[in-house]
DNA sequence: CATCCTTTGAAGAGG
DNA sequence: CCTCTTCAAAGGATG
């Protein structure tokens, strides 16, 4: 993971960022398992579009000439995001590009492109195209939030640090390119971008010196505030805005915080396109915007009698309950940045539509994901963290109990007996498509180990590359969740790795009893699960159950029961395609 | 309109 | 220390 180390000196990440999450030995076993899952993958996915979508292979360019140039002020994303999916689907009949990234994950791999991914003519570059989508959704950056905050004391030398620039070739961490671009992307449209700022072979504005901090999010405040974002109109309105920002204008509950580069290039990134695409004036440069804030209209806060409007643009003295007012969401976790990237790729390329589907496969994609790539994203949402902490220093996570009304029911015992019949009743099965599958080698629990010593581990020792963990390799390991009520799967010894709640159990070979599941794990591609009580843990079964026709036929079993399913779904391993498959056996 | 569903991960609470 | 619970995103489905 040298690599990661190499943006040098950040006092931020440099060397926690650099974990190690997995033995080597382990590593390979993963990775050579990545391969030919990614095969796999590959291999799916192209019947998958074959047959899907059929129509004939229509030239990529074509897409091209929809997306004629950026207008950010005009375009909206609506439109903008119709175009790619369409390009989307073009590509994938086109030969399915999406087998280039040799990681499935790499959202944002050609970065440089992106950052003029118009080819001359107005064309867009076919690598530009291919993951311009997948980066889009990250592309919500703030344009003038960002890096508005007039009082950050770094503004210009640090505005173009694009350290990633650096590396001539594709880093894995590449992806965090994007926040670092997000910086500068508004301040420097591609077509403007001067050229002793840019990396020439990039394109990607070049940093001149590293300093210490995180190249990964160095940003340039002053820069950049006030100039949309060149990809505005490819930013999602209201995609996710992690951390939106009152209407009127953000109200910094910490105005005396002064944000560093990395800071302000992370909020920046995760500012909400909505916020500010449009009106990059809108927000006062004296509001720090960050994402976390959700205005009470959003989401409504239990006291909320601060109206946004109220305190738009003069904080005052408000103070105290004034600060609590605004909604502050948790910094997303690894995962959640994953997914955030990631979704639209994944809904891209199937045609579900539900999120819980979605969400299941984003998981399955994450566990196949490289460490690298984990790590990546492991990183990211460490800095989140940090910066969240740095923003809100005062907040807590608990501060936001309650504020969903409803309780996910969790399950748990009791659940399992009413759930049973109650909602969960939706005997479905539920097909994953193309996902690598492999078997995630780690599970949810691998996955867990496979995190970078735990960030906040990592954030202590830095040194410390915790690669050895406990992620044994579980090879065989089952990324389902298998329902942990049910005996059979009685084996899983420690469901409680993540939560109870998503119950994220995972099997191991090793640990596992069950012949059934360690066959049927074996392969890589399938996984399966089961539920038998209807408890909310039910694995990857989807208490809805997701309409068969959206997933691609070639990616659909018949339902059955239980060994039914494995056999079938061994079967169908081999035969074709990787599939997931959670049958629930309840009855 | 509110909540569910689903995923992983982080963090808080409680034993 | 361990377990359990909540919340973070997202968007179709459901009540």
């Amino acid at each position: 993971m040298p690599q990661l180390n190499g943006g040098g000196g950040d006092e931020l990440g440099a060397n926690d960022e650099m974990i190690s999450f997995k033995d080597e030995g382990e590593q390979e076993e993963k990775t050579a398992e990545s391969v030919s899952a990614d095969r796999d993958l590959d291999d799916v996915k192209s019947s998958l579009v074959n047959e899907s979508e059929n129509n004939s292979s229509s030239s990529d360019s074509e897409t091209t000439e929809r997306r004629p140039q950026p207008r950010p002020d005009i375009e909206s994303y609506e439109k903008a995001r119709e175009c790619f999916n369409e390009a989307l689907r073009r590509q994938q009949d086109g030969g399915g590009l999406f087998k280039s990234p040799h990681y499935p994950g790499y959202p944002f791999l050609m970065i440089p492109d992106l950052a003029s991914p118009y080819l001359p003519n107005g064309a867009l570059s076919p690598t530009a195209r291919t993951y311009l989508q997948m980066k889009w959704p990250l592309l919500d950056m703030p344009s003038s939030a960002a890096l508005k905050d007039s009082r950050s004391p770094t503004p210009g030398h640090l505005s173009n640090k694009v350290p990633v620039v650096q590396h001539a070739h594709m880093h894995p961490l590449t992806p965090l390119i994007t926040y670092s671009n997000d910086h500068f992307s508004p301040a420097t449209p591609p077509a403007h971008l001067s050229p002793e700022l840019l990396d020439p072979k990039t394109g990607i504005p070049r940093t001149p010196h590293p300093s210490e901090l995180s190249p990964y999010y160095p940003l340039s405040p002053g820069t950049v505030g006030q100039i949309p974002h060149p990809l505005g109109w490819l930013v999602p309105q209201q995609a996710q805005p992690m951390y939106s920002i009152p209407p009127g204008g953000f109200r910094h509950p910490y105005p005396a915080l002064a944000m560093n580069a990395s800071m302000s290039s992370l909020v920046s990134s995760r500012f909400p396109p909505h916020v500010v695409p449009h009106h990059p004036h809108s927000l006062h440069q004296t509001g720090i915007p960050h994402p976390a804030i959700v205005s009470p209209a959003i989401k409504q806060e239990p006291n909320g009698e601060l109206s946004p409007a109220s305190h738009t643009k003069s904080p005052g003295p408000a103070k105290k309950e004034e600060e609590k007012k605004p909604h502050i969401k948790k910094p997303l976790n690894a995962f959640m940045l994953y997914m955030k990237e990631m979704r639209a790729k994944v809904v891209a390329e199937c045609t579900l539509k539900e999120s819980a589907a979605i969400n299941q496969i984003l998981g399955r994609r994450w566990h196949s994901l490289s460490r690298e790539e984990q790590a990546k994203y492991y990183e990211l949402a460490r800095k989140e963290r940090q910066l969240h902490s740095q923003l809100y220093p005062g907040w807590s996570a608990r501060d936001n109990y309650g504020k969903r009304k409803k309780r996910k029911r969790d399950n748990k015992a009791e659940s399992a007996a009413e759930d049973y019949s109650a909602r969960n009743k939706k005997p479905c099965v539920q097909y994953l498509p193309q996902e690598k599958m492999i078997d995630s080698p780690a599970s949810s629990h691998g996955s867990m180990l496979d995190s970078p010593a735990t960030p906040s581990a990592a954030l202590a020792s830095p040194a410390a590359p915790a690669p050895t963990h406990s992620e044994q390799a579980q090879p065989l390991s089952l990324t389902t969740k298998p329902e942990r009520h049910h005996p059979h799967f009685s084996l899983i010894s420690k469901p409680s790795s993540s939560s109870s709640s998503s119950s994220s159990a995972s099997i191991s070979s090793s640990s596992s009893s069950s012949s059934f599941t360690s066959s049927s794990s074996s392969h890589p591609s399938i996984s399966l699960a089961i539920s038998s009580s209807g408890s909310q843990s039910t694995g990857h079964l989807l208490s809805r159950p997701i309409p068969f026709a959206s997933l691609h036929p070639s990616l659909l079993s018949p339902p059955s029961p239980f060994h039914q399913a494995a056999l079938h779904s061994h079967h169908a391993l081999f035969q074709t395609q990787p599939l997931s498959l959670v049958t629930k056996s309840a009855d």
